[in-house]
DNA sequence: AAGCAAGTGGGAAAAAGTGGGAAAATAGTT
DNA sequence: AACTATTTTCCCACTTTTTCCCACTTGCTT
């Protein structure tokens, strides 16, 4: 199970390290595509696997003629990429996936359950605090209904 | 699988070297044709031999093709190119598709998990922003046809 | 305080991408 | 058919990017 956040550094080549405690999980290679809600979805590739099943067309009908799913492919499959985890922990994020959520030099890297994530550090900032401002608001609703 | 996209150059004698990731499942002998939404597609020769299978296969007529069937016939074959891969990973790309799409002096070349794409770079930044802003809507509507 | 583990940085070697010239092939002309 | 001109193919070479390896720093543990 993947948990928690780590800040990490992507330098001038690209580089990040993942947290030590996501490695054994993640393997020696992953599938890097862009996510819902700004950030990068990074998933094994047993995940991957698994996904791409669901996502599969039956063999009776050719995935280019509907334009729906032409566009939906080129999401998954054209800004995805199959990024090896080198020889101490790090992988290269590619620059069309780190210009997509706005990476500079550093990243939050989160885990959920069976994948991670990779967000800009501050719009994670954001997103955690927007996230709690909420959950405080409904502990608060909560309470007054009582 | 083929996945990623990535930015080469188109030189004055329309050679277009193929990202290396690409090459091995490429082999080395392609197919170019005119694809939908101004690209070209890339199949490899097998990929190919199925394209060709469903697309000529009476019994499984295409139904909402009907009237417009040797239309696009004439469009997918017709203008097709069988095209050689050279020592180095380059490919030629015939004139008449390069005017089609309005390739210039470079084109992003995508994976589109069995199959490659090329575009205008400029066309292909335009069509992922307008896929960008309605992947959500898009994911939605895909799961509820199925 | 020493030792280890995790994360970061950088240099050198290798690979990928690009460009261009010469040979070969094709086409055109007389 | 022979010669010329143009296009295509093949090969070599240069440049940039990527990969691999080593080393430093920081912080934690014993």
């Amino acid at each position: 199970m993947l948990l928690g956040e780590y800040i990490h550094t992507i330098d001038e080549k690209n580089r990040m390290s993942l947290p030590v405690k996501f490695r054994k999980e993640l393997g020696k290679k992953i599938i890097i595509t862009p996510g819902l809600d700004q950030c990068l979805f990074v998933f094994t590739t047993k995940e991957w696997e698994k996904v791409t099943k669901k996502l599969s067309n039956s063999e009776n009908d050719l995935s280019f003629l509907s334009s729906d799913k032409r566009s939906f492919n080129r999401f998954m499959f054209g800004r995805a990429a199959e990024v090896e985890i080198d020889s101490i922990g790090r992988i290269l994020i590619p620059p069309f996936l780190k210009e997509r959520i706005n990476l500079k030099n550093s990243a939050a890297v989160v885990g959920v359950e069976d994948r991670v994530e990779i967000w800009n550090e501050k719009a994670w900032t954001v997103y955690k605090e927007k996230v709690e401002k909420e959950a405080d608001a409904l502990a608060e609703k909560l309470s007054n209904s009582k």
